[in-house]
DNA sequence: ATGCTAGAGAATGCTTTGTTAACT
DNA sequence: TAGTTAACTTTGCATTCTCTAGCA
């Protein structure tokens, strides 16, 4: 039985699993993915409707999907849900609780529920007989909480999944989140690179180097295949392993990573470049910024096809466990072999769980799941690509018999090696503590990223790369490498890739390939040094034009580099010691030493200092040296301009869809020409290839109108378009000799080639040149008329017509309003002589303007005052008559209390507060209090009432002395 | 088995310059 | 009577995106 996990299972999980990682996980990275995961996630609410308690289900992953014919597409997939109800009915509701934080003892092994659940995040599922699942039917108890098993769907019925296209809102989430994702992974490689100056840590590199590789660089123009021996004692003599899960500096992870000799694949980079740099030599630290996609189809669809094989990324980390994990053990042929070097695994696994330190939690890991991978160990050697650039002739033989193989005997190899991992994860050390997110990252580094390339870069490797049923996305994908300027190479020095980490130097044509074999796309490659960082995706990325539409809006981006390249450009320069003498080098290297060993600061101390330091140097150093620099960072900018301007031609003709630099012209859309209609660069399947400089756009003469241009005379259209239905009729009733419109309803193009600036009639005599519509249309400054001002001023017409100044509405845009584009206007246009004039009288207005609104306003608080303090009265003297002195809690209505009132207050209030009023209201604001605390009803007799009948006011007194003024109708 | 192409179908985005009746 | 305001109604096509069948 072959199983799956729908989507909202597989995120419910992932949450969960999320929510444990967060303690255990490390890296910066990892934390920012999952975040944006789950603010993604909780956004999109795919993922978050799932039933309660689900967190523990399971997830199959149609690893082979070969055998039963399911496909990784996502559309017939058996959406099979394997929950945990009946287990937990079995067993586990018991006692829930205790199950949750229990350990179970089973099968040999201890395992809690963390790990449990972990190890499901780490575990491919395969069938029913998956070691797990085995383990799990015979524990109901561990750690799981509710199973359930629902065959609801049909494969058919997966197929009929609807297709949920992204809103708008979701893409600007998306790319919100890419952006600050970005951010994120600038600052992380900031913080590495920071830790890879540390004078301690290069001087404790330095210390473990052999005293015979100190002095093999000092050439002055160093050469790349001068690196090789010390790449190669640095690929055998540190390990790559799991990360652990405490958190801490990135310096104190680095300088454990030193003293174990092992490490993850990041602090392994990382110290290759704090070597290199120990070394004097020039060098960047280089990170793939694996960022969360800037469109939100991608994972949204991976969340919503649960059943595609694009499984959720702790399933992946799962496969990456399984298969990569086992990998690390052989993937130096030139370590020592693998009895010895488990041997000494074994030995450093004993020592790190006795060390003090928190080193050595998942070394554990590495040698546990070892062997099932020795067995594999020759097969697996040999799938290595980026060997041949260093390899022995053994491995190339080896290369040779692989070469041989077909893809499906490697998958089968692939899915012995999990099966066989499967059993290891059983293991209790396996996964404790294990982020998944690392383990994919580390898997990466432990097994040579390319190994599992090797096919696909020979078979010009699309995104798909290794079929999907490997469960390999982004699996061992090289993410960190470092480069290291030579100085020797070509004429004028380049950058030099160095992955130390995989003994591999000068690979930068075979990452791309190997990134894409691992479902990672070169979408930002940014090499760090000095604080600063530098996108030199452009070394690494043969085929741009996949990854364009991946990467951010390039404003946006070189805005957020340009003080970057700045700090990188300044340290690269600063930091060249190439043309040193001998002596010096050698007498630097022993100061660093010196430095690190007797003249301990601080590490705060160290890291705060390293820009200074290196800022100082720069300044001593390299004034001179600066027009150097400069021209060194020139050259590697043409040398990546040039790339980008020699990208080989794609194959495909969807390619030249929206590609940069090419174009054929049955892809050009309706407005598009191409002008002047050569070169031919070459062909794609027939159609002639273009530089994509000649691709035109056409518009018609109102739109370029809008640009401030004008088609020359006696222009002919480049283009003549149909034009759409619903524009002809209209233009058909209206005039059949319409200006852009012949007899056939054609809409006319131009071409910027055949336009010149927009000459628009002068303004004569104060009279503002208007369109047909009496308006101006005001799209941009270079639309007004000569002489003319635009006024963008609230009711400033009113002025303009009161000053009888000629004028003209200034038409701004439309906007979509009761289903129709409605015209929008904002000011007016006046000729410039009227400018002053105009805004002086509309100074006046709006003052006086001011004034009577501020009038009003009073007036009408002072009739509001009257009529509550009527009320208040109305109310008073009710309550005295009727209501036995308690005074009714229902609130006070004016109009109510004056109905019935002998005071017809507030009726005459309403249309006209007479200025007695306001006597009348300060006279009772002087004494309200007196009226209303003295529990005194006040009686206005017929007597003591007076009369003015210039005014029609009434005036009533109480015997108290209270008077109240009204105005009778 | 895989990748490419063409085409279908659906979603998205651009388009774009009133009228009438009630009320003040 | 003139001016103001609110309700009315809610297109249709081009482009883009995705998927699929067919072919090499």
């Amino acid at each position: 039985m072959r199983t799956r996990s729908n989507s909202k299972q597989s995120s419910r999980k992932e949450s969960t699993v999320s929510a444990i990682r967060d303690v255990d996980c490390e890296s910066l990275a990892d934390m920012s993915n999952e975040a944006v995961d789950k603010l993604v996630r909780r956004v999109k609410g795919h993922g978050s409707s799932g039933k309660k308690k689900q967190d523990n289900r399971l997830q199959y992953d149609s690893v082979s999907t070969a055998d039963n014919g399911i496909k990784s597409n996502g559309k017939q997939v058996v959406d099979a849900r394997v929950t945990w109800n009946d287990l937990d009915a079995r067993g586990l509701a018991q006692d829930p609780a205790a199950n949750e934080n229990s350990e179970v003892e089973g099968g040999g092994f201890r395992t809690t529920f963390q790990e449990s659940d972990q190890e499901m995040d780490d575990i491919d599922w395969e069938d029913g007989s998956s070691p797990i699942l085995d383990r799990i039917k015979n524990h109901p108890g561990d750690g799981i909480r509710e199973v359930t098993i629902e065959f609801s769907e049909s494969p058919d019925s997966a197929k009929q999944k609807p297709i949920r296209r992204a809103t708008a809102e979701e893409k600007v989430l998306a790319e919100l989140v890419h952006k600050v994702h970005l951010l994120c992974l600038l600052a992380r490689g900031r913080i590495i690179d920071r830790v890879c100056d540390d004078p301690l840590i290069q001087a404790s590199v330095l210390s473990i180097l052999p005293a015979h590789l100190l002095n093999i660089l000092v050439d002055s123009k160093l050469h790349a295949k001068a690196l090789s021996p010390l790449v190669h004692w640095f690929h055998n003599n540190f390990r790559v392993v799991s990360s652990l899960s405490e958190k801490r500096s990135f310096h104190s992870a680095l300088a454990c990573a030193l003293e174990a000799r092992e490490g993850t694949l990041e602090e392994l980079a990382a110290l290759s470049v704090a070597l290199f740099r120990a070394l004097k030599l020039t060098t960047r630290f280089v990170s793939i910024l694996d960022v969360a996609s800037i469109k939100p189809d991608a994972e949204t669809y991976e969340s919503l096809s649960q059943n595609t094989s694009k499984v959720h990324r702790g399933i992946f980390n799962t496969s990456t466990l399984m298969v990569d994990r086992p990998k690390e053990v052989f993937m130096s042929p030139k370590s020592p072999s693998c009895s010895e070097k488990k041997n000494v695994a074994e030995t450093l696994t004993k020592a790190s769980c006795k060390s003090k330190d928190n080193c050595s939690r998942s070394k554990k890991i590495q040698f546990n799941d070892s062997p099932p991978a020795v067995e594999l160990k020759g097969k697996m050697v040999d799938t290595f690509p980026y060997e041949t650039q260093n390899n022995t002739s053994e491995e190339c033989v080896t290369k040779k018999s692989q070469g041989s193989k077909r893809k499906g005997d490697l998958e089968l190899e692939m899915q012995l090696q999990m099966a066989m991992s499967a059993t290891a994860v059983a293991f209790p050390q396996s996964n404790k503590g294990l982020d998944a997110k690392e383990l994919n990252s580390n898997s990466s580094d432990v097994s040579s990223p390319f190994k599992r390339t090797r096919k696909i870069a020979n078979e010009e490797s699309s995104s798909q790369g290794i079929s999907t049923a490997l469960g390999s996305r982004k699996i061992g994908s090289p993410l960190y490498w470092a480069e290291v300027y030579c100085g020797g190479e070509n004429l004028t020095g380049k950058w030099v890739h160095v992955d130390a980490v995989h003994g591999i130097v000068d690979g930068e044509q075979k990452v791309e390939a190997a990134a894409a074999a691992c479902k990672t796309s070169l979408r930002y490659v940014v090499a760090f040094a000095g604080l600063g960082a530098k996108d030199v995706t452009r070394r690494y990325c043969m085929k741009w034009y996949k990854i364009a539409s991946q990467r951010i809006n390039s404003l946006w981006w070189d805005a957020v580099l340009a003080p970057l390249r700045e700090l990188e450009s300044g340290a690269t320069g600063g930091m060249a010691h190439l043309e040193k003498p001998q002596a010096e080098v050698s007498n630097e290297h022993e100061n660093v030493i010196a430095s690190g060993v007797s003249n301990l600061p601080m590490p705060n101390e160290l890291s705060s200092n390293v820009p200074k330091e290196s800022e100082s140097k720069n300044e001593v150093e390299s004034s001179g040296r600066n027009s150097f620099a400069a021209s060194r960072n020139t050259i590697e900018d043409m040398e990546l301009e040039t790339r980008a301007l020699t990208e080989p031609l794609p194959t495909n003709q969807q390619a030249y869809k929206n590609h940069s630099l090419y174009a054929i012209e049955k892809w050009l859309t309706k407005c598009q020409i191409l002008h002047p209609k050569g070169p031919i660069l070459g062909f794609c399947s027939g159609h002639p290839v273009y530089p994509r400089a000649c691709v035109q756009t056409l518009r018609t003469k109102e739109r370029w109108l809008r640009e401030g241009l004008q088609v020359k005379a006696k222009e002919l259209p480049a283009k003549v378009v149909k034009q759409s239905g619903k524009l002809k009729k209209v233009q058909f009733s209206e005039d059949n000799d319409y200006d852009e419109t012949d007899s056939k309803g054609n809409n006319e193009l131009y071409g910027t080639w055949q336009l010149e600036p927009l000459q628009l009639p002068h303004a004569v005599n104060g009279i503002v040149p208007k369109n047909e519509r009496g308006q101006v249309d005001v799209w941009s400054e270079k639309c007004l008329p000569p002489g003319t001002v635009h006024l963008r001023l609230p009711r400033v017409f009113y002025v303009a017509k009161r000053l009888e100044i000629d004028y003209a509405p200034a038409m701004v845009g439309f906007e979509f309003r009761n289903g129709r584009s409605v015209p929008v206007f904002d000011g007016i246009v006046v000729c410039n002589e009227f400018k002053d004039a105009i805004l002086e009288a509309y100074a006046e207005e709006e003052e006086r303007r001011d004034a009577e609104e501020k009038k009003r306003n009073e007036a009408q608080a002072i009739c509001r005052w009257y009529q509550l303090l009527s009320s208040i009265i109305t109310r008073q003297r009710l309550n005295k008559s009727y209501g036995n002195g308690l005074l009714p809690q229902m609130p006070s209505n004016v109009q109510n209390t004056n109905s019935q009132s002998d005071v017809h207050v507030g009726s005459q209030c309403d249309t006209k507060p007479p200025e007695r009023h306001k006597d009348a209201k300060d006279r009772k604001l002087n004494s309200p209090s007196m009226t209303l605390t003295d529990d005194h009803e006040h009686v206005f007799l017929v007597e003591d009432q007076s009369f003015d009948e210039e005014t029609s006011t009434r005036t009533k007194r109480c015997h108290c002395g209270f008077l109240v003024q009204v105005e009778e109708l």
